[in-house]
DNA sequence: CTCGTCGTCGTACGGCGTACGACGACGAGT
DNA sequence: ACTCGTCGTCGTACGCCGTACGACGACGAG
């Protein structure tokens, strides 16, 4: 492009009275600052649209120049998904395990609805501190629930696991809707959760699928999910085998739960 | 490419004795074997080496004779995943609801594990006979526990999603193996759980990640997971939920139960 | 005044998906 | 026998993409 976007990145005069501040002293491409105008092209036109040149262009700079802050573009994704990642953040984990557990999940499920183009990155198990972070959050609650880390660890996972899968599911369905009828305007925005086909009458009758069938001749296909039941299910299954976990508002849709700082706490008693 | 590398395939004599048998009739480069290849491709060299120029020369044809028979390199995908959910099709499902469950879950993973290219496609929600199929056979187990059609499909969706999550999760991790140590070579296909950065130490430490750390020094990050606790949690809280389910081995560990056909059966008694 | 380094960037290469139009083979109509 | 439409095939070309390579100006240190 001919003219820079943004004047505070004008080519010619960049590091002049930069060391007056000491934060100002890195270099103004910082890969942050990358992640942060790749996201936002993602957000509006989606992954595709994240191109080496049209991020360089909207930054104000060559085209090559990103690959001196950047090794490749596969470096550029990992720092996309972990700016991501800080969106799973919590400010403040409630302390009943069942709310936190449900608060971060939910969390989660919005940072996916804000920024769909993670859906294609989510395979890419990128290592970022953001990332390390949600895990910690994770664990602060894990660990109101056993002392044992391999469980909570596992714990840990099937939460996560089932949050992941189902807005994985639930997104993609939004990202490709079917060719009738867009589930996106029906305000709930995880509604429809089961694809029809596009000649799925002829195929559901050749086929023998009785059940799909009786399914689609239902209107249940195109009512929206309810993720809270899913999870409330697996926490009970937790629970169950946990009878000694902590349980602060123990009835059905108990208490809120006080909220605790973020990372403070201490390490559980004993190791492993 | 000089020459085509099947000699069945050979561009000059084609349709000659062709309408001899019947099933034959259909043009030699049909959608399934398009797909078919593709997949061969994909599980050798991984799903950026299927391009349309690539397939085109491996079927023995010019690279634009596939827009003939297939309408984008999106629909190809769309094929590949179809032919892909075709190996999540169980020959029978188990008569106990636990265990057909889990039958379905377990061949799910296999799958994944066969091609692991599926990771970066399952975002698409691809419309095709297979995936039909595979949830029917899904929806013959969900009908055993209730009758109530949106019940049943919450509880497929719950499990579907689990075991997706999972998967991916796993399967991304088995993908980009980290720096240090593959976990591919220790045996067990899904270990090492949870990817260490290359410079998990420092970071661990600067950021007050005291729990993380604490996992870190134990070694579970390095033992694999165990998906069927998981899922066990799942129905231990689905099944919870529906005492009135049947429970052919109603122990713990108990029947295998017995295998009844595959898309047989009545369909449940009573429509929502 | 020289030199090394930092940050920038133009050019070029190979690969991609695919739009477009041409071309041979062949079955049906006359 | 001749024509014509269709089916299946494919060569060429266009505009993207990621990025290897090397040049180039600015600037602080010697």
């Amino acid at each position: 492009m001919a003219a820079p976007a943004d004047p505070a990145v004008e080519p010619g005069r960049s590091g002049h009275a930069a060391l007056a501040t000491a934060a100002a002293s890195r270099p103004r491409l910082h890969p942050e600052l990358l992640a942060r105008a790749a996201i936002d092209i993602a957000d509006v036109d989606g992954l595709a649209a994240v191109s080496m040149r049209r991020l360089a262009t909207t930054v104000g700079v060559g085209t090559m120049t990103l690959y001196y802050h950047v090794r490749d573009k596969d470096e550029l994704l990992d720092l996309m998904w972990d700016e991501f990642m800080g969106e799973h953040l919590l400010a403040e984990v409630p302390a009943d395990w069942r709310t936190a557990l449900t608060a971060i999940a939910q969390r989660t499920r919005e940072s996916y609805q804000r920024h769909p183009w993670a859906l294609h990155v989510v395979a890419r198990p990128a290592r970022g501190p953001n990332k390390m972070r949600h895990i910690e959050q994770y664990l602060t609650v894990v660990s109101m629930i056993t002392d044992d880390l391999d469980e909570q660890l596992r714990i840990l996972h099937s939460v996560s696991d089932l949050v992941v899968g189902c807005t994985l599911r639930e997104l993609g369905v939004r990202a490709f809707p079917p060719p009738t009828g867009n589930p996106a305007d029906s305000g709930d925005p995880w509604a429809e959760v089961l694809q029809p086909m596009p000649d799925f009458g002829e195929l559901v009758r050749a086929e023998d699928l009785p059940r799909l069938r009786n399914l689609w001749t239902s209107g249940c296909l195109r009512r929206p999910t309810r993720f809270e039941q899913a999870l409330g299910w697996l926490l009970d299954g937790i629970g169950a085998a946990h009878p000694e976990a902590v349980q602060l508002g123990a009835g059905k849709g108990g208490g809120e739960g006080r909220a605790v700082a973020t990372t403070t706490g201490t390490v559980p008693k004993k190791g492993a």
